[in-house]
DNA sequence: GTTTGCGATTAACCTCGATCATGACGATTC
DNA sequence: GAATCGTCATGATCGAGGTTAATCGCAAAC
């Protein structure tokens, strides 16, 4: 129930059953948290992660003036801060964006995981650097692309994500963002991101409206952002078959 | 010998000379090669990964214009590509920036190294989520510094890591840069860059000339980046003890 | 029915950094 | 010595996006 969406559909990596319940052992306790609530501090040290069941989350910098840089934002099925388990101490707050649901999973319980279960403990490894390639994907948006590419790009691979957590139909979904939140994803003004919001409405590529996304021309919003999905390592099974594929020796 | 650096200076993961010993046993290959060459190609299916032993490499994407956004750059000691090795197709490109030397691990050690050494693949996952770090860290510079915070962000850091690498001495350091490259690093022109290195020279903060750099006052250099190196998990013999190292249960 | 407050919207102005262009300098190579 | 190339340097111009501020819409609260 509560890890249905970890690592779903990720090629190669996707949980056996037994490996799902043994995470969904793992899992202490869950609980559900309102919008706006920051779950852990950066120089915090910590013994358990979040898996996030329901609702939208984010990790962020803050800078010297109290504006904040979003480096991620997490959808249902991801272990938000997985990564807190080899380093112990964070380097960024943690919060949520919408209520949320998480469980959380004590690191005494991943030492018995990656003790036991070595196979597991590489898509654990694989999950946390999935969150590494999606930074990757931001670093290449905030350096090389324009406003409008910016939240294009945003957009597109948010509907990705989503879709493949079966929260979006791939034309329309909720993000529960306002647009000072798009602003802090993607290092412009509040009133920037109205003007592109606009441009974007009025070319025809999406609407984001309280909350929504609707996109309208799904292949010119990526062509703009200059989106390509294989970053995010989904199972599509359009995609080729990879050269490599081979069970380990 | 090849690996003497890596994880070096880094609080709890440090490696055990057994440890070490395997990793290095775990080396297939060692090569130099030339500056500007590329090591590894996005999409492309790895078997193995590489540990910079000499020189500094880059992972970098590249834009639909031929432009680059780099995403990383390793210096000595950095296990480059460790994150194919759970992700086994990369997102990106790796390549030299100056010449180097590498030492090649095949999966199959590292796939050993996962079933009979739990601790130590603690440790190797750690690593790549320190390169995570790192990521977050330049998010951070391209979300939200100007251009001179974001190249005196990038020195610091640098030095920083170079220095527990020993190859600064926290006043200066010879990076095998241009200015072009710092211009892909930071999201900038060479055109701005040359700008930004004149104004950080002309205020008395750093020097940068023919790939050298001299650290003029550190804790301005500091300040105007914005930089703290706490996300670099560096094991700092005058910082406070953490609260929570006590040994696993 | 009024107040409160958040989020979206729009306008006016201005700055930072991109763009374009040109040239200097040093290190190859012929 | 001349030619070529990579890197550094600097000026002029321009536009994307920041800053500031005012307004509007709408839902919740009283």
């Amino acid at each position: 129930m509560l890890t249905d969406r970890f690592l779903r559909d990720r090629r190669g990596v996707s949980l056996e059953a037994g490996e799902r319940a043994r995470l969904e052992a793992a899992v202490s306790t869950t609980s559900t948290v309102e919008a706006r609530r920051i779950i852990a501090r950066a120089g915090e040290w910590l013994d358990q992660s979040t898996l996030l069941v329901e609702g939208i989350m984010s990790r962020y910098l803050d800078d010297r003036n109290g504006l904040r840089q979003l480096v991620a934002i997490h959808l249902p099925g991801d272990f938000v801060d997985l990564h807190a388990y080899p380093l112990k101490r964070l380097d960024h707050d943690v919060g949520t964006m919408t209520p949320a649901t998480i469980a959380i999973v004590p690191h005494a319980e991943l030492d018995a995981i990656t003790e036991e279960m070595p196979e597991l403990t590489r898509k654990l490894w694989f999950a946390t650097l999935l969150d590494a390639a999606i930074h990757r994907a931001w670093l290449f948006r905030l350096g090389r692309l324009d406003a409008i590419g910016r939240v294009a790009h945003f957009f597109c691979e948010t509907n990705v994500r989503l879709q493949s957590a079966g929260l979006s139909d791939g034309r329309r979904f909720n993000l529960g963002l306002t647009q000072a939140d798009v602003a802090e994803i993607c290092g412009l003004t509040t009133v920037h991101v109205n003007r592109v919001v606009r441009h974007l409405r009025e070319e025809g590529l999406c609407i984001f409206r309280n909350g929504k996304v609707e996109i309208l021309d799904a292949a010119k919003l990526a062509r703009r952002g200059q989106f390509d999905p294989a970053y995010l390592y989904i199972d599509d099974p359009a995609s080729p078959t990879p050269p490599d594929q081979r069970p380990r020796r």
